[in-house]
DNA sequence: GTTTTTTTGATAATGGTTATTAAAAAACAA
DNA sequence: TTGTTTTTTAATAACCATTATCAAAAAAAC
């Protein structure tokens, strides 16, 4: 899992990040870089304490306030997506920093990113009823992934 | 807003809420019974907090500890939803105790219950495509309220 | 090279929620 | 009624992910 065995698509979200850290005028440290790069290149939607531990590998002085910080600098700046638990597990989402739905295993906590449409109409017929001004909006299905049904 | 200005289909939840708790062998003490009314009442989408207080009003001596517990318990035998928050700010719903989008005001935390179909059939949806087996849903809207718009 | 600003690392503080436990209340039995 | 058992309450300590604090280190600016 060397930098070698970085998709292509890793490559370019790691250069947008890069190039938003830079014209947001916030340096780019080799600690911030490490839990970058594992944003861009994870489709887990790592928490905090697993990019911690990832980073400690290549960064064993890495402190874990440091990966906080990190992980929320790049959600104000708009390249990373939060997903909050209220148990306190929360996940990020480097990949797609942007509202989309989620399909939560209820067993062992595997997300994934499903392809869905329309979700941007439902926020406008929201507006136009409730008289709401939507900016955003968190749509989660909870379930049992194939792999925790066969173990049921 | 004493007891004769309780709605019919308040009345009607109440009276659900007090049969599931007797069928459910728990006992219907007055402490329970207080803040099963209020989350039966309320159209607010309470916090604990909130009804904590609430049920202070009528019952100085009542722990906030109880009311967490009756809360939980009414959420684990399936009469209230919780809607929570990794912000620690959780709401309580005693009315539609089910799946159901919500419309939430990022500035005043208010909290609406809009009309919208066809979300079961989205989960089934998602059950297909991704072979999780859905349980569960949760939609969330975020903006700004009417009367946030205004004052901003 | 010196000064200024930003960032890091270590750790204390925070705060909603849960756990603990003795006392009170309710249910049950004799 | 009285005694016994079970459940529930009230008060408070413990929990734990996250945030705040701040001195030291690193980077940038001069």
């Amino acid at each position: 899992m060397n930098s070698r065995n970085i998709s292509p698509e890793a490559q370019n979200r790691i250069e947008e990040m890069l190039a938003k850290l830079k014209s947001s005028d916030f340096r780019i440290t080799p600690q911030r870089y490490a839990v970058l790069r594992i944003l861009a290149a994870s489709e887990e939607h790592p928490s905090v304490a697993e990019i911690y531990e990832s980073v400690r590998a290549e960064f064993p002085t890495t402190s874990l306030a440091t990966v906080y910080k990190t992980v929320s600098l790049l959600k104000d700046i708009g390249e990373v997506l939060e997903l909050g638990f209220h148990d306190g597990n929360n996940r990020y989402d480097g990949n797609r920093p942007f509202p989309h739905p989620h399909v939560i295993c209820m067993q062992c906590r595997k997300i994934m990113d499903p392809e869905l449409a329309g979700l941007d109409d439902l926020s406008a017929e929201m507006n136009r009823k409730t008289g709401y001004k939507i900016l955003s909006h968190r749509l989660d299905f909870y379930g049992l992934c194939p792999d925790c049904q066969k173990l049921a």
